[in-house]
DNA sequence: TTGTAAGCGTTATCAA
DNA sequence: TTGATAACGCTTACAA
């Protein structure tokens, strides 16, 4: 069933019938009662591809990401994907996914924008000088980006407070006493990899402190990663008392790693972890608890949807630049360094071992 | 720029400048080239929307996914999004991704495909009598489903050997003479989770063994419910000597469990875990290395991209249908029984704790 | 080998 | 408040 036949059965014109449906104020209410339960009775549903053919909207957004950086999609994205497509769900839009190979990536925004295929972008992971910034600005097709980067051209943005939030866990951990601290990061071209090292350094800095270049890894936040990258500090005779880490991911590996070495987290090292709420995997559930600097990605995901769509609707930039703060959410996993011993305790943390209040701060919306 | 202008400006009609396009065949060769040209030269890319209505396909296939069955979206999923998105790359087409309230689920497919916005969809979690399947096929809407369910109707899926795993894993735990041995699976509902249960149990019967009630569990699949259902049962006087669980995820909150219960896996108790290969959490990386029912859930992905699209184009169902094999990789966390201590030792796995080398198989593709 | 013209199913303009 | 009618940009009979 079309419009046209609609609007047959109805003895009405397709324009009238086509403004009842679309709920223009010009119609009368006797018509416009007849027209919606006539629709509802034959089940008419207004062809997309002529829809957007005659308004010019796509009524899509997309969300591309690249296939060959480390072979791996991380879940990350995913928990990001997922709030996105949450409430991308309660509009009538759709959410277009692609997946593309790294070195054709500004290609295929330029192809999916010109072939009028999307309204928008949502721009995840951003590097330093990130190039698509400037290309989907130049084609003038509207995006908003999770995270920021250190463009010239103004912008649409979510991000968090990265820098602020490394900053204060890495404090704690000085305030505690820790001197030898490391930090497990994302990959070095990331923004918010940046934005965090940046934080973490502001807070030694404070205390005259610099971490030794060993104490500072960039790479996949995998448990893999984190479990190797923690093994070979953990072996050095003298060892960092503790960890900042980008993910939970990571803060698993260094926990093996950690148990591996005789050592006992929460006592004889420290951890203290970036957490995107993974739902599959919370760090309350760790093994002790482990202290988080906490965002949940989904809601951000959830987030950028709205400002995307404001965006497309008109919007300006600049009245779409939100940066959320991050909590900080202390738990077992940390604790005053100790004597340094041969490394071969293996009693557990104390029940009581000292743990501050995590501070009951909320993100936005 | 447009057709219209393109062949203005070409000297030639839009049907020949369409045609040399497409790569139909009755076009003068030098035709072609011009046309070729000019259109690179232009950046000229045929509208979506246009195209779609002309030939009545909408160049896109949907996913969907329930949002509130447990408010909780599964990295298992997204591995298969990420396998699927891949493939979907690889064409000129679009991927849709839908979340969807599971009560207006069924609403969500027809009005997709009534409004004629997706040409196929891949099902996904298919349960017992899965009414998804019902539906699509009265609505005429092509589709494959990655599993399988009870219902009448023939339809296109690729499943893997779910049972046969199962029932493999748990022969090899019997053979090195366990006896009690518990099942950490997935929602009852679900058709894997039945087929993995039904191969356990063979497997069980066919020494004159059956579980008791409490060492058969069903939830989601995530580390907390992996910690919490074995921690319940290494409490018991008899405790089981071997888990055979449906992910990794589960398979760490067993590794949890035991450690907290002061036992080693790999000599007090064995493991054994379906491994869906999610890249950022390895069964190899794991303390002792965890033996796994392996099968990609990616190239599953992949492959259900591959098999949509025949059948958008017209393969018949019976001709899409594939149940691949799994492969069983062992590894130390599986070994025989030990006679049953006090759960006090703390030793760690012997290093040449005796394990069967990994078979050498490979899923098809 | 190329062109004419109709059609895909909407929305939008303008007049009645 | 309603209705002709013209886009929207492409594909595809059919004719030349």
């Amino acid at each position: 069933m079309n419009l046209k036949e609609l609007a047959a059965h109805l003895g009405l014109s397709q324009t009238t019938v086509s403004r009842a449906l679309n709920g223009y104020p010009d119609v009368a209410e006797a018509t416009r009662r007849h027209v919606l339960e006539a629709a509802r009775q034959f089940d008419y549903r207004p062809n997309a591809a002529a829809r957007r053919l005659a308004t010019g909207r796509a009524g899509t957004v997309a969300i591309l990401f690249p296939i060959d950086r480390n072979l791996l999609v991380d879940p990350h994205f995913f928990e990001l994907l997922a709030g996105l497509a949450e409430m991308i769900a309660r509009t009538e839009m759709e959410l277009s996914l692609r997946a593309t190979p790294i070195d054709e990536e500004l290609e295929t925004y330029r192809r999916f924008a010109a072939a009028g295929r999307v309204d928008g972008f949502v721009l995840s992971s951003p590097t330093r000088g990130d190039r698509r910034i400037a290309e989907l600005t130049a084609l003038g097709a509207p995006f908003i980006v999770h995270g920021r980067s250190d463009v010239a051209e103004p912008y649409a943005y979510l991000d968090i407070d990265n820098e602020g939030g490394f900053r204060k866990a890495a404090a704690l951990l000085i305030d505690l006493g820790h001197r030898d601290i490391a930090l497990f990061n994302g990959d070095a071209l990331l923004t918010f990899a940046q934005d965090r090292e940046r934080g973490f350094r502001a807070a030694l800095a404070a205390q005259g402190l610099a971490p030794e270049a060993s104490r500072i890894v960039n790479a996949p936040m995998t448990e893999e990663v984190g479990h190797r990258s923690a093994r070979a500090l953990l072996r050095e005779a003298s060892r960092p008392t503790a960890f900042v880490v980008s993910s939970v991911l990571l803060a698993l590996g260094v926990y093996r790693a950690a148990r591996e070495a005789g050592l006992v987290v929460g006592r004889d090292v420290s951890v203290i972890a970036h957490d995107d709420a993974l739902p599959f995997l919370k760090a309350e559930t760790f093994d002790p608890p482990l202290a988080t600097i906490l965002s949940p990605i989904r809601q951000a995901g959830y987030r950028l949807g709205e400002m995307l769509i404001e965006r497309i609707s008109g919007v300006k930039t600049d009245a779409l630049q939100e940066v959320w703060p991050v909590d900080i959410v202390f738990r077992a996993s940390v604790a005053p360094p100790r004597e340094q011993d041969t490394g071969r305790a293996r009693s557990r943390p104390a029940a009581d071992a000292r743990v501050r209040p995590a501070p009951e701060r909320r993100p936005p919306r």
